[in-house]
DNA sequence: TGTACATCAGTGAACGCGCGTTCACTGATGTAC
DNA sequence: TGTACATCAGTGAACGCGCGTTCACTGATGTAC
């Protein structure tokens, strides 16, 4: 008795869906063909239909992180046109893309320990300098607009900007979510811009 | 033909050290049993004579990671009564700590990721926290000291402080060693400083 | 509007493989006499 | 100093298990006539 037929492209955006949701459960165990299929009340073979194999899942996981994050930069740029502005903003859209799916942080890391192939950590590393890259250059134009300092390395401060939530993410998970990672996301911005802006006060 | 024959002490420190060095390499699927007892020129089952299990083996690297790290402040502590100076100099303990054992920073979540038990992410949560304390420790210790400022929540401080190192840490291995950390590191560093320190300059 | 057919998402049995773990055995080393 | 014995690190065959993957089959749905 074949349960209900779904075209493919709606399959394979459950099937990304899935892997968020097994990879923010506590245990990697949990992200096999087989516990996917069961979240999605399929057989595993049947993700075959939509999948050439477990490393096309991963590959599309990775790909929709990547999208989601350029949509978060996008959003930025679009509401508001000064630097300071756009980075707080950015952060708090992080924040919110890792509570809503708490297996983010992780992804980028798990594709790169999974992955059989040697290009893995490279497609991982390609999603992560595409997202500084793009930091880099609200930086830049921040520095160009005399809104942050212009001694500073826009590369380097790009890269602290990650530092301002990855660890608080992973304390987050570590806890099981009772570590507040919105505050101290708030908190350690206010200190870091401290440090960005031109004036001293 | 039974090869060297070495006393569980020091086959249990050659263990840990294996798993240190496969977890350097890049992909997880090089820490298995098998994976471990080879570096070591030995047999899966030999390893049951220094540890009971797996898991044992996870637990006593993580312990091990938690020594290093504890290790660090106490010679951070040791070295300079000044806050500041304790930090840098504990940021530059932890970069070369990393850049010895590249596996280092995955091992936390490693341990958790890979761990059965539900304790296993509790273990590495523990470790963190007891770290975070120790350097939340020094900066209120610089805040009384006058040389940090006292509007600043230290526990945020300590959470941003590991955020210094963390993002670099992944870059490094996720480009097989072609980002510089101790470079980022220096430079966020500087940054992070001119936030802390009373005076404005 | 009804019939014949192509399409294709889903099934379930089967596979080969590597994993963690066990167990009876080996044989070198240190100790007691 | 020599012999008998206990200790214990290492061996290798065997196991059960879950994994990713394949494949012939099913049967609902959409399309052509």
């Amino acid at each position: 008795m074949p349960r209900e037929k779904l075209e493919t492209k709606v399959r394979r955006e459950q099937i990304i869906q899935a892997v968020f949701a097994l990879l923010a459960a506590q245990d990697l165990q949990s992200l096999s063909l087989a516990a996917i299929a069961r979240r999605l009340g399929l057989v595993p073979s049947a993700l075959y239909r939509h999948f050439r194999n477990k490393e096309e899942i991963q590959d599309a996981v990775l790909d929709h992180v990547g999208q989601r994050l350029q949509e978060n930069v996008a959003k930025v740029r679009a509401g508001t046109p000064e630097a300071l502005e756009r980075l707080h903003r950015l952060l708090r859209l992080h924040v919110g893309l890792i509570r809503e799916n708490p297996g983010v942080p992780r992804i980028i890391f798990t594709e790169a320990l999974l992955g059989r192939r040697p290009d893995a950590k490279a497609r991982a590393l390609q999603v992560i300098r595409g997202y500084l890259k793009e930091v880099g250059e609200i930086i830049r134009e921040g520095q160009a607009a005399g809104r942050i300092r212009r001694d500073l390395d826009p590369d380097t401060v790009a890269v602290l900007f990650i530092g301002l939530f990855q660890p608080a993410a992973m304390l987050w998970f570590l806890s099981s979510g009772g570590f507040d990672v919105t505050r101290q996301a708030e908190r350690a911005w206010v200190i870091l811009r401290r440090a960005l802006e031109k004036e001293c006060r």
